[in-house]
DNA sequence: GAAATAATTCTATATTTCTGGAAATATAGA
DNA sequence: TCTATATTTCCAGAAATATAGAATTATTTC
């Protein structure tokens, strides 16, 4: 993960109702989430949540299927991973004996 | 680490110069660097510096200490690790065996 | 094909954030 | 005290982001 795309990932989870839907999809795991469910969750008008869930999908963040009418949409994880590797990414100069790269959720 | 001050450490770290700010700390370790070394690593004017370290310090993730005329600034790595760990919060709903809080950096 | 449901795009307004010059503050040394 | 260096605060214009109503697209069911 570069820099540019470690930017558009915490641009990405800096806000309030993009950040709760995140977190919300982050639980859900594997099953993912309905649009109209992440809505509730979040408590936002429809065209209000399509435009964070661009941003995030825009950052690679979560992935959607359509099934039918419902649009489902999970977080991806590897990329979730990937962030925060970047974040600790030659953590303390190696000067530390417990200083390791953070491992993966998933 | 709550919603709220996770928020406020993405908002903080979203910024492409914070961001470089951050893992220059990050890389510098214990020492840290003082503000006109980073200046120099950001390449931005002290003004602008300044702003910028001001919003990494409100959201708690660096701390510094005068040392004469120079302020020498250090990343926090405990809250670095606290908004690693606040995104897997209760990641994939327990459903998967290699699911695991990331370890701490350092 | 018409109606209903799910979600999106378009668009304009409101709000927040970024930037950096000029002035101010803090410290050290002569 | 005067001067130099380091960093900050103040401020205001420019740029980016958030919000959400109305119209639009996609899909299912009758």
């Amino acid at each position: 993960m570069d820099h540019g795309a470690t930017l558009s990932a915490l641009k990405a989870l800096s806000q309030e109702h993009r950040l709760h839907a995140f977190r919300a999809l982050v639980a859900a795991g594997d099953a993912g989430l309905a649009v109209g469910a992440l809505r509730e969750i979040v408590g936002v008008p429809p065209a209000t949540l399509t435009t964070h869930l661009n941003v995030l999908r825009n950052a690679g963040l979560v992935l959607d299927q359509r099934e039918g009418r419902v649009i489902r949409v999970r977080a991806d994880y590897a990329r979730m991973t990937a962030l925060l590797g970047y974040l600790t990414e030659n953590c303390c100069a190696g000067s530390q004996t417990n200083c390791e790269p953070p491992t993966s959720c998933c």
